[in-house]
DNA sequence: CATGAATGAGCCTTCATTCAT
DNA sequence: CATGAATGAAGGCTCATTCAT
């Protein structure tokens, strides 16, 4: 994956989907996975799931892992910033295997919008500590310079499927003239939304929420 | 702002708006306990916006306010979750006090939810650091049990009024049928977004955001 | 009160019984007693009992005396030494006052000896908050070389008067020859051991104790 | 030491009694993790008895242990309260040891309970700091509810052995009817009465002191 | 007689990282 | 491949005291 490198012209948000998903393989991951990568990864997973981001330190991570001390990690991982990065491409490539099963061969621009929608949401469901820990992610990445991870990044792989979509379905008449990096920033803080508040109401019916957000943006975004 | 109502004012943080920021650094003197605070909390307020919530501490709050030492601000405050609380305060009233003059008097439903939406973007305009440090302040609340201030008050003070509206206006019929809570968090939700497009955008046309919000939601609530 | 001045021959621990009563007043204090300096007294004390020596602050005080703030109490002692040593000789008064009382116009010296041991704690059962704080002061007065009140000078205070008894009465034959140090010590310990035991069995049998102490001194003391 | 029992044996303190104590200041070796715990433990005895319990602070114990930082303490040990703790139980081990060698296989119950006050008085003699830490930690135990070392358990600990010993003596006609636990809280503070006079009075002799406190304690508690 | 404001030093703890095997 | 040991920096907080009215 490389972040600037783009194939047409948007500004600095274009990142072709095959590419996306090679992002968790860029520190030389293969498909025979290093078993103690993962087992760290999963273990940063279920932390910053449940203690957030910011409280999610190496040795809360060694606690999960069962491991003896935090020299573990940092032998694995070359920092804290590789390891969230890692966290990170391993995430979506989770999110994405299901997404795209989900979608299958979708050719449909407006369902497969919608359908990335409701995928989302129902990835939510089978995978809440996955979908909680990229939240957080997320959040924090936006916040420092020298944020773990860039968020330049994880904007562009939150934000940009959503927004390639739009902009192909208003250039094709599927949807209506509208500001495509807005309406996908929206869609992408809407489910977002749906995962901070599922921490507050786990009984919160995830079903009827993508129903729900389905809904929404399809009013907003058909064409007239 | 009162955090288990809908209508204004603050209990302990009534201060007028007149303008005390000139209070300026290190000058030696000994200010009345009210003023010390508000010049505690405006550095409060550009630290987080500016770095960050995380990485905002008593250190890098008295570097901004110019004060002598950290003391300096456990002297004024409980500590840092009081510290953290009285700052939310202060944002949200001032930016009542902002959405309050836009909407004036308005009774019509529809306008007044639009408004609000419109409104609170243009707050973003003019007080971007409020804006920015509320999002970090309430990403942050929503993270940890023992986080500095709940994040039950946080999401009552910034989804409800949305909440409200969107319950009243269905009720007569101005809006269709909905799920008021999921619509109301992807307003706010939708609005954060924007906030925190800002800081990797700055030259976003923040006008143009408002108008294309209040198109999406218009859009996506109004009755059929 | 002068604690190094001393009529008689022991190296440095005789101070008289009526010195030894004024020692409360030697900072100024006179029977129309300022009210506010009692009353941070009074709230010393049950900070003291209740939070022990080291927990107890300046903060703590002025909380429990209802007062605005530490600066009172610093505004009507020099410093905490001064607050400690108006404590410790506020206790001292009303023990001695109220032992005083129950020991009459008593002569023989062995009913003397055993009174004032079961006189403590009697004291004890009737004003357990000074006991306590006196046990505290006491302890922690022999810790540092800057206590806030002299080891030298609360040991004589509490451990002189069972030494004077006992060096008396041996001369007298009353009691058997023994070092009336290390006895008069023990007693005073005998009875700060009660002290420290009604923290964590509230129930304990004060009256017991009492007679219990008096049958083992007494056995131990009496000429053969 | 074990907490709950009487007999020997600390779960996690059983570092043969060979000397270790020349493993000095700063010598930048890195040392096995028991050497260190052990040269911290040492220094915070020292620290201790010279200091007194409240002065005493990570700081002034790595000074002693001429380490590089106070983190080489929360490195070896989980906080001030497991330091605590396992200086505590060092220290009732070599008590434990010491008295142990003295008493040998002593069987008769006088001559142990009497052997046992004298024990340890005279482990007072040959380690002053031992004693005097271990009175300083006692004391502040006993004092609040957060206490670094639970009150109950030094005092079962410290008063235990005596009070079983008395219990099982009256229950053999070897010594007379009394309340074992206000005798053994006696004997107790007897002994620590002595560590305090030693601060005050370096030359007393400690000997006389044991032989004192035993014929004390013999005619107190003794059938008639 | 009383008060508010300010202060520097110290506390224990947690952090990610580096140095050695 | 794995580990133990060590580290400096920073965190929030409490302390008794002093400076001004």
């Amino acid at each position: 994956m490389q972040v600037n490198a783009s194939s047409d012209g948007h500004p600095d948000l274009e990142l072709s989907d095959t590419e996306l998903s090679e992002f968790g393989a860029g520190t030389g991951l293969t498909l025979t996975e290093d078993v103690r990568r993962r087992q760290i990864i999963d273990a940063t997973i279920s932390a910053i799931a449940e203690l957030g981001y910011v409280k999610t330190s190496f040795a809360r991570i060694v606690e999960r892992a069962g491991l003896s001390s935090t020299r573990m990690v940092s032998y694995h991982f070359a920092g804290k910033s590789d390891l969230v990065q890692a966290t990170l491409g391993t995430i979506v490539d989770r999110q994405d295997t299901f997404v795209g099963e989900r979608l299958g061969g979708e050719q449909d621009l407006r369902r497969l919008l919608l359908g990335q929608l409701r995928a989302e949401v129902a990835f939510l469901a089978t995978h809440p500590q996955e979908s909680t820990a990229l939240v957080e992610i997320g959040t924090h990445a936006a916040t420092a310079d020298d944020a773990d991870v860039s968020a330049q990044v994880v904007h562009a792989i939150r934000v940009g499927r959503f927004e390639r979509l739009l902009a192909q379905g208003t250039r094709h008449g599927v949807f209506r003239e509208c500001d495509p990096q807005i309406m996908a920033l929206t869609m992408r803080q809407a489910i977002d939304g749906v995962v901070l508040r599922l921490r507050q109401q786990p009984s919160l019916d995830l079903d009827a929420c993508g129903r729900e957000l389905a809904d929404l943006f399809d009013r907003a975004v058909r064409a007239e």
